[in-house]
RNA sequence: GGCGGCAUAGCCAAGUAGCAAGGCGGCGGUCUGCAAAACCGCUAUUCGCCGGUGCAAAUCCGGCUGCCGCCUCCA
């Protein structure tokens, strides 16, 4: 495969080459103190989009996503809430989970939680002394950081830059203020585990570690996760990791950009963030999905209203696109050979370059629109769900029962006006088409068959009657277009 | 203070040495009972600013400016 993908650890865009079969992905998911936002979520896609390109090139994957359910930040909720810990975890996890698939995000093959792996933690920590990197005082345990020589390697910082700036809290048990927590103590009241040091939880850093070499072994192909991550999380994960086996940890560390709003940082410690839930209540997943596929992965992109609905609008000339040409064509084929598939792939192969991918898509729409064949509608059809779009058929799939009901009132608006010959015929067409129909395909055969009296009552001027039908479905959300005297389509209104 | 990233049309956004992808919006057209929709065409002689290297620079080098971030919890 020709894959390149950018390295933090090496600063360039790298060859991939995978360890072995399956390719092995863990990306650092949530600490689950709040509910998940719209930063989270790209996260996420940037996994969803790597297995999915695996997938294609014909790799299987191994894919683990952590939750971070304990640590110091929900301990604090736990207190201002009153609820139990596990509860507030268990929530924002839901939370989380719902909205990857509502937004068509491939799952992990396991979502492994801190406070589930103590054994493994304990176990490493206990490593870590043994080999010296790390020590214990008055129950917590640090790592210490001098002890590895290239840490700072991966986001390159140097320990002695970060001396002079240090803003980090003098701890008093630290021998230097740099060591981080592999372990810590547990005040009364908190939660804790048992462990050689006494009672406590471990530290931010240390469940990373602990569970990828749990599930993926010592050493793995990719780490993925938020920019932010860099430093101190992954330094920190990359050092402990390295100390305790000898061996490289992961291979190439891939971070996606962060979510801005009004030009800051999406951050859910300072309150200023969009959740995700409230997203989706205004978007679809469609819409979501190309509004971060628009911008490549590692480019800071800024969340706006606005600009989702640009991405709203990018989209439906896909789907229009593709409903013109299931119109003309029927049912869109697969596809073996999509039509510019060198294009493409050397988009997806450059570091995933999702912009410039979708910008083969539109072209070749353009192509499709001038050369009208069902071959490049295919290939369309074939790229825009291996992006993850949900390509379904508009409308088919919904319950009947509201064309149902303006069929009816159709029928006794035109008894009404003494059109009972009309009348006669739609009872007919309707029975005929009960027959054929089954439950999903009734619904738009009810919707042409109110199509095509509505363009009997356009070819005789009967002008009234048909914006009668026309008005008739706006009320359930169904556009219809007036193509020519008597070829009309028809759209959903709903976002 | 240290370290890192970014700057391309009205807006969004690819491109990182060889004639500036694509999307949104806008304008013009085709079509049309109306209304849309759809489609077609046009929409950056120029890539934050100043220098330098090259036959050739948005792309490399140096400097400057502006924005964002990390060094404390963060996707």
């Amino acid at each position: 495969m020709a894959l390149k993908l950018y390295n933090t650890l090496s600063g360039k865009t790298e060859n991939f080459q995978p360890l072995g079969d399956p390719v092995k992905i863990y990306t650092c998911g949530l600490t689950v103190q709040s509910e998940p936002h719209v930063g989270h979520i790209r996260a996420a896609l940037v996994r969803d989009i790597l297995m999915r390109w695996f997938g294609q090139a014909g790799y299987n994957v191994l894919a683990l996503e952590n939750f971070t359910d304990v640590d110091d930040k929900i301990i604090e909720k736990q207190k201002e809430q009153k609820r139990d810990w596990r509860m507030i975890a268990q929530d924002n996890i839901d939370t989380y989970l719902w909205a990857c698939d509502r937004l068509n995000i491939k799952r992990a093959n396991f979502y492994p939680r801190a406070s589930q792996h103590m054994e493994e933690i304990i176990d490493l920590v206990r490593r870590l002394i043994d080999k010296g990197f790390a020590y214990e005082k008055k129950g917590d345990v640090y790592f210490s950081v001098r002890m590895l020589p290239d840490y700072g390697k991966l986001s390159k910082k140097s320990i002695d830059d970060l001396m002079v700036g240090a803003r980090i809290a003098p701890t008093e048990a630290k021998d230097d203020p740099l060591d981080f927590t592999l372990w810590k103590a547990a005040k009364p009241g908190e939660p804790y585990w048992f462990s050689p040091w006494g009672n406590g939880r471990p530290g931010w850093h240390i469940e990373c570690s602990a569970m990828s070499m749990r599930y993926l072994g010592e050493t793995f192909d990719i780490h993925t996760g938020g920019e932010d991550l860099i430093f101190p999380h992954h330094e920190n994960e990359r050092a402990q990791s390295f100390a305790a086996t000898g061996k490289p940890f992961a291979r190439y560390w891939m971070h996606n950009g962060w979510v801005t709003l009004t030009g800051e940082k999406m951050s859910k410690s300072t309150g200023h963030y969009t959740p995700i839930k409230e997203v989706l209540q205004k978007y679809s997943a469609n819409v979501i999905r190309m509004f971060m596929l628009k911008t490549h992965y590692r480019k800071q992109l800024s969340y706006d209203d606005e600009r989702l609905d640009e991405a709203r609008a990018a989209l439906s000339t896909i789907k229009t696109y593709l409903d013109n040409a299931t119109n003309k064509f029927g049912e869109i084929c697969e596809t073996s050979k999509p039509a510019m598939l060198g294009e493409f792939t050397d988009a997806m192969d450059e570091d995933l370059n999702t912009s410039r991918a979708l910008g083969v898509v539109y072209e070749l729409i353009k192509k499709g629109n001038e050369e009208d064949t069902p071959e490049i509608a295919a290939s369309v059809k074939y790229y825009v769900s291996l992006l993850g779009f949900v390509v379904e058929k508009p409308l088919f799939s919904e319950p009947h029962k509201d064309v149902m009901a303006i069929v009816t009132s159709v029928r006794e608006r035109l008894a009404k006006e003494g059109m009972t010959d009309l009348v006669g015929e739609m009872a007919g067409n309707f029975l005929d088409m009960l027959e054929r129909s089954d439950a999903s395909g009734l619904r738009p055969a009810l919707i042409n068959l109110l199509l095509m009296i509505r363009n009997r009552f356009r070819r005789e001027k009967k002008y009234e009657l048909a914006d009668f039908i026309r008005k008739k479905l706006l009320k359930i959300n169904i556009i219809v277009d007036d193509q020519s005297i008597d070829v009309s389509t028809y759209r959903s209104n709903t976002k």
